[in-house]
DNA sequence: GAACAGGCAACTC
DNA sequence: GAGTTGCCTGTT
């Protein structure tokens, strides 16, 4: 079924931009999940999928309008440039409780085995809920130091010590404190899980590839909240820029 | 075989 | 409070 225009959308931005971990494409260009396809045609976006276009629509974060913040991010020359370059990638709303462990899986991690031990925990399907994660027998998931941080914050989710649907609804500040209290959640993983699984978009997560290019191209004391409720999406093309201009030249 | 990786926590001064 | 180190595992 149509979903939107790719100028709306572009799948392979959104998807690579290092946001999330159960999307991979084929040699056609086709991306696939555990329950959908996404390919574009003639600059239009179609899934393929048991869940219907509303699902969809808020998954992708269509309804929000992505440009109303340009102003803002054009008046600094290197994110101007960085928003152009990536146009089309949208903060996808994710499932809080898959964003927090996904994230806690990333730290001193690459996208190849991050991708592998969530796959690993989904066995080809859904992501488990916390109640049946905190039981699973994780001995071989090669997930190391991350796996009692694993169990932990699974077992915290489903006794309902961390109720993770209650912090959509609060402030950003009050959601990332929260998250940072769980053992093995520091500012960078906290962050993660508040911007791409609860979608305050003002969250701005910080690596080492974002550290750098806000070193080489911002002021020393520039502060993301300048950027406004939507830093969270400067965040995300300043990032894919950084990446994507560094695989470029290698 | 040592150093490192998209990070955290515990420890040091 | 800024800086250092160990941590599992896989890759270079």
């Amino acid at each position: 079924m149509f979903l939107t225009d790719s100028k709306q959308l572009n799948i392979a931005k959104t998807f690579e931009c290092g946001q999330c971990f159960r999307w991979n494409a084929d040699e056609n260009g086709v991306y696939h999940t555990y329950n959908a396809d996404v390919y574009e045609e003639n600059s239009k976006v179609y899934i393929e999928s048991d869940k219907d276009l509303e699902y969809w629509v808020s998954y992708f974060d269509l309804d929000e309008d992505y440009e109303q913040y340009n102003d803002i991010f054009d008046s600094i020359d290197y994110l101007k440039k960085c928003r152009e370059y990536g146009q089309g990638i949208r903060i996808l709303r994710q499932d809080p409780f898959e964003a927090l462990i996904s994230f806690i899986i990333s730290q001193c991690n690459n996208i190849p085995r991050i991708k592998g031990i969530v796959e690993t925990l989904c066995k080809g399907g859904p992501f488990p809920d916390a109640c049946c994660l905190k039981d699973m027998d994780l001995t071989d998931l090669h997930a190391g130091y991350r796996t009692p941080y694993i169990l932990n914050a699974a077992r915290e989710v489903s006794d309902g010590t961390l109720k993770l649907d209650s912090l959509r609804t609060c402030s950003y500040e009050e959601a990332k404190n929260r998250l940072l209290q769980l053992n093995g959640v520091g500012e960078k993983v906290a962050n993660c899980a508040v911007l791409y699984g609860l979608h305050h978009m003002e969250a701005f997560p910080v690596d080492v590839w974002m550290k750098r290019a806000l070193k080489e191209n911002f002021p020393a004391n520039f502060d993301p909240k300048s950027l406004g409720p939507f830093a969270g999406l400067a965040q995300q093309y300043i990032f894919y820029y950084a990446r994507q201009t560094a695989t470029d030249s290698r």
